[in-house]
RNA sequence: GCCGAAGUGGUGGAAUUGGUAGACACGCCAGACUUAGGAUCUGGUGCAGCGAUGCGUGGAGGUUCAAGUCCUCUCUUCGGCACCA
């Protein structure tokens, strides 16, 4: 029995049958169940990596598993094929970002079938198509129709050198990618989407995804940031006009001592103009306006401030405030004005202190602490407690005081409860070539036009080339550019020449692949209402808040304009964890590929073959090109071919924790995969072979044949609870590798035809079982076995509760909670056996050693437990 | 700083409602079969100890007949957000 089994032959096979008889495809039918599974749709970069290879296995499984349940499944693949890369590719290699992206799709297209990914291939597209993205033009109009989308003057990151807008990612440590000179700020008019119209809905929805990770709906729910406080109004001084402020601690009021703006906010000039402190802060104002403004270069700028000239008054006590101009105000959160209260907000103490302003304590722990009575604190104090200084609320909690202070200052229209949200509004113009054409014109007269919509597509000219510096050949391409107004007729009209953030594609592809060749609308509302909403999508925890974010969000905008009936477009969620392997490096050449690596001659320490040094195996961390840490599928592919590759990925980890690759690992799963292939060659060689058990139970009289078969229909209960409930492979397979090694241990050459009847089921049940982790084999066995192909079409097997039980049961016995022996005994015995027998142990016994017997304790079935 | 997750053998990882800690696999050790073994099969493998036994789930307490699991405190690592008023 030393035959092998050879993957190469036998998976292009099967992928040839698959594909010919239109396994996967997808059809409605409205009298079956359906199953949308989805995952995230590849940037076609050129090559799958093990990410993808992780991610489409867990979902290919799933895909089988429910489609043998029965279910009526959809399993589509497309590509993301808009963005930067492509440009990137385009500059480095001289050609063209279509003509890069679509090799690139048709290689991977290969690989993904190398790999037996059960799709449905007739539904695949690609978002740089203009089939498909004039769909994504044609709902921008609409929502341009409904208010929904805005155009508003905003920085975008600009390099002078190259003169051309740069992305976030192309910016690195503030300078140009490309030429390395600074970058800077530049304020362009652009287009937004008003996500923070939905903010409540999205977030009150965070709790209504109970097949969402925790994980990723706390993000969510900390992105869209909201906070409930007040809006309170101080009059300037002098002045009939008002300053109005966001605040979440209404409470602390009456120790506001100062007002901060922020540079940007529209009263800032008008408030210092005339003053002697005017000069002053228009240099705070322009220093602050050449900063950069990433998050990064955030952190490093210190608080600091300007006094505008101006007061304003408290408008409970009446104090005089200073309002100052101060870098941490932000224009973007809350109306871009803070009042301080220094004794209760450490920002505003550290600025207090800074700048000699008053600190006025209005609240006391309820045990008194002396440090907030001095008038020195070290700290803000920020605990709850007893209001003092307030005037008639002095002496009230500080919870109850919020809402009593922004009572009264509504009464008087000073204040009125609010929320805000940290969640801003989606920009999504992007002023580079490779993406979707924002669809309006502009004019001179009539201003903003939309694009007819009998003019859509707006196509992307595909015969224009990049720029140089990598910039944007649209707003220099006057056969796209210059147009006639579709309002007035005149031909000074151009074309808005930026294109949309590719986040756009991707936030409603999955809807599109209901009917993805549907020329006529956006989707068929038919095949919509049938397969929405997908039941589980797969991806990355990278997309943990942008695009499911984005995407939940357009399912509101299309719900809004009543083209849907739902809201959420995923009902499961699972995020996979990243695929990681160790880093080696070499002092002298920084990573290195572990080829370039050998043993030293003491066998433990690993030296460069370049250079000699010793070797430094790093961290475990997520595989990366520049860390030298990849393993490349196609190499696994042709060692191993794709099941066991599969079978490693589900085996070395569960599907939501990250998996570190080990090579020989891999080797393990292989012997699995031989061992199998042996045990079910052998069987049937047998001239005489058993026939798969499925008689009564009573007929199992063997006791090793009546094991065994318990032994199967336990195994068929883990392992569909184990994909039902958690997507726990690596346990299901583990749980099969049992049943395999129970078969070895019996008896494989017996004559005994019960015996052989359940050796039989239980290696029909392993190939079953195994079918949707490795298609391949499975189907290779099965016809081996005397099936008629396809294995895919093979109901998945159900246990018989029956046949769970066996008649013999372990029971451990304890001695003051510590294990001490065990015993079998006759699974229908009772409590008072179980004791019997515990004591009469001599184990137990030599434990117990003539203490006195306090207590027995019986757990039915499992466990004596005697307290002495 | 705030929010979240996780700490279990040499390694990846298992452990229903609290009830045999370490399933399964890798690695390692031994044996069998072999011209050979880096194939295969069998057995062993948490640590200490010849052994009986003792100790073991990041650490310290606690609840319980019984704790990886529950409670309190604490340490470490990873992830996310971060001048959010």
């Amino acid at each position: 029995m030393d035959e092998h089994y050879s993957p190469e032959e036998v998976e292009s096979r099967w992928q040839e049958y698959w594909e010919k008889n239109k396994l996967f495809r997808a059809d409605e039918d409205s009298s079956k169940e359906k199953y949308y599974l989805l995952e995230m749709f590849p940037y076609p970069s050129g090559k799958i990596h093990m990410g993808h290879v992780r991610n489409y296995t867990i979902g290919d499984v799933v895909v089988r598993y429910k489609k043998m349940k029965g279910l009526n499944v959809i399993h589509p693949m497309g590509w993301d094929a808009f963005g930067m890369p492509a440009e990137n590719a385009a500059i480095d290699n001289n050609t063209h970002p279509a003509a890069w992206t679509y090799d690139n799709i048709s290689s991977m297209r290969t690989q993904l079938k190398r790999l037996g990914f059960s799709y449905d291939w007739e539904r695949e597209i690609a978002t740089c198509r203009p089939e498909y993205y004039c769909w994504e033009q044609w709902l921008f109009l609409k929502m341009l129709e409904k208010d929904m989308v805005y155009r508003k003057e905003s920085y975008v990151n600009w390099c002078e050198h190259c003169k051309t807008v740069l992305a976030n990612e192309q910016v690195e440590a503030d300078m140009c990618w490309r030429c390395g000179e600074p970058v800077q700020q530049k304020k362009l008019w652009q287009w937004f989407f008003k996500i923070t119209d939905f903010a409540e809905d999205l977030l009150v929805y965070c709790d209504k995804l109970p097949g969402w990770p925790e994980k990723v709906t706390v993000m969510q729910k900390n992105w869209i940031g909201k906070s409930i406080g007040s809006e309170i109004k101080f009059r300037i001084e002098g002045q009939d006009n008002y300053i109005k402020v966001f605040t979440t601690r209404p409470d602390t009021l009456f120790g506001a001592t100062f007002m901060c703006l922020a540079p940007e906010h529209p009263l800032v000039d008008s408030l210092s103009r005339g003053t002697s402190q005017a000069e002053a802060v228009k240099a705070f104002v322009d220093k602050i306006a050449d900063q950069e403004r990433s998050t990064d270069a955030l952190e490093k700028y210190e608080k600091e401030g300007v006094f505008t000239g101006a007061w304003c008054i408290n408008p409970v006590n009446g104090r005089r405030m200073p309002i100052y101009t101060a870098n941490f105000a932000l224009m973007e959160y809350g109306t871009g004005a803070v009042m301080s209260v220094p004794a209760h907000d450490q920002r505003d103490f550290d600025f207090a202190q800074k700048y000699g302003l008053e600190i006025q304590i209005v609240i006391e722990p309820e045990t008194k602490n002396p440090d907030t009575h001095t008038g020195s604190m070290s700290q803000a104090y920020t605990e709850p407690g007893i209001l003092v200084n307030s005037g008639e609320y002095t002496g009230m909690d500080n919870i109850e005081a919020m809402d009593k202070i922004t009572q009264r200052l509504q009464e008087k229209g000073l204040g009125k409860k609010t929320v805000s949200f940290r969640l801003r509004d989606w920009g999504i113009s992007r002023q580079r070539y490779w993406g979707t054409p924002i669809p309006v014109i502009h004019c001179p007269d009539c201003g903003v036009v939309p694009v007819p919509e009998s003019e859509l597509p707006v196509v992307l000219p595909e015969d224009a080339n990049l720029l140089e510096n990598g910039a944007s050949p649209l707003p220099s391409l006057d056969y796209f550019k210059k147009t006639t107004c579709p309002k007035c007729g005149c031909s000074d009209a151009k074309r808005d020449t930026d294109t949309m953030d590719t986040f756009v594609e991707s936030s409603w592809y999955f809807i599109r692949y209901c009917s993805p060749r549907c020329d006529t609308a956006m989707f068929d509302p038919k095949a919509v209402k049938y397969w929405m909403p997908v039941d589980q999508y797969i991806g990355g925890v990278e997309h943990a808040i942008l695009h499911l974010l984005y995407s939940r969000y357009f399912m509101r905008v299309l719900n809004h304009l009543n083209l849907i009936d739902f809201k959420e477009p995923f009902t499961r969620l699972l995020t996979q964890g990243m695929v990681c392997k160790e880093t080696m490096t070499c002092p002298k050449h920084g990573y290195i590929f572990p080829e370039d690596a050998q043993t030293a001659g003491d066998n433990n320490t690993l030296t460069c073959k370049k250079c000699g040094s010793t070797i430094d195996v790093g961290r475990v961390i997520k595989m990366s090109k520049s860390k030298k840490n990849v393993i490349d599928p196609n190499i696994l592919l042709s060692k191993y071919g794709a099941d066991i590759t599969r079978l490693f990925c589900l085996f070395a980890a569960p599907p939501e924790k990250d998996l570190e690759w080990n090579d020989d690992g891999v080797e393990g799963c292989y012997r699995f995969i031989n061992r199998v292939w042996r045990l079910a060659l052998k069987l049937t060689a047998d001239e005489n072979p058993g026939k798969p058990f499925r008689g009564e139970l009573s007929k199992l009289k063997d006791d090793g044949a009546g094991k065994l078969y318990a032994k199967a229909h336990q195994t068929i209960k883990k392992v569909t609870e184990d994909i039902e409930n958690s997507f726990h492979f690596n346990t299901a397979i583990s749980a099969v590798m049992e049943l395999v090694n129970a078969m070895y241990a019996g008896d494989l050459d017996s004559d005994d035809t019960e015996l052989k009847s359940v050796a039989a089921f239980c290696m029909e049940t392993v190939v079953l079982l195994l079918s949707p982790i490795v298609p391949h084999f499975a189907e290779e066995l099965w016809e081996k076995m005397g099936h008629e192909p396809s294995i895919v079409d093979e109901p998945w097997p159900e246990y018989r509760k029956d046949a769970l039980v066996t008649d013999e049961i372990l029971v451990v016995v304890q001695v003051n909670g510590k294990l001490r022996s065990k015993f079998t005994i006759a699974a229908d015995s009772d409590d008072e056996a179980l004791k019997e027998l515990a004591l009469a142990d001599e184990a137990v016994q030599r434990h117990i050693n003539d203490k006195p017997v306090k207590k027995i304790i019986v757990v039915k079935k499992k466990l004596v437990n005697i307290v002495v």
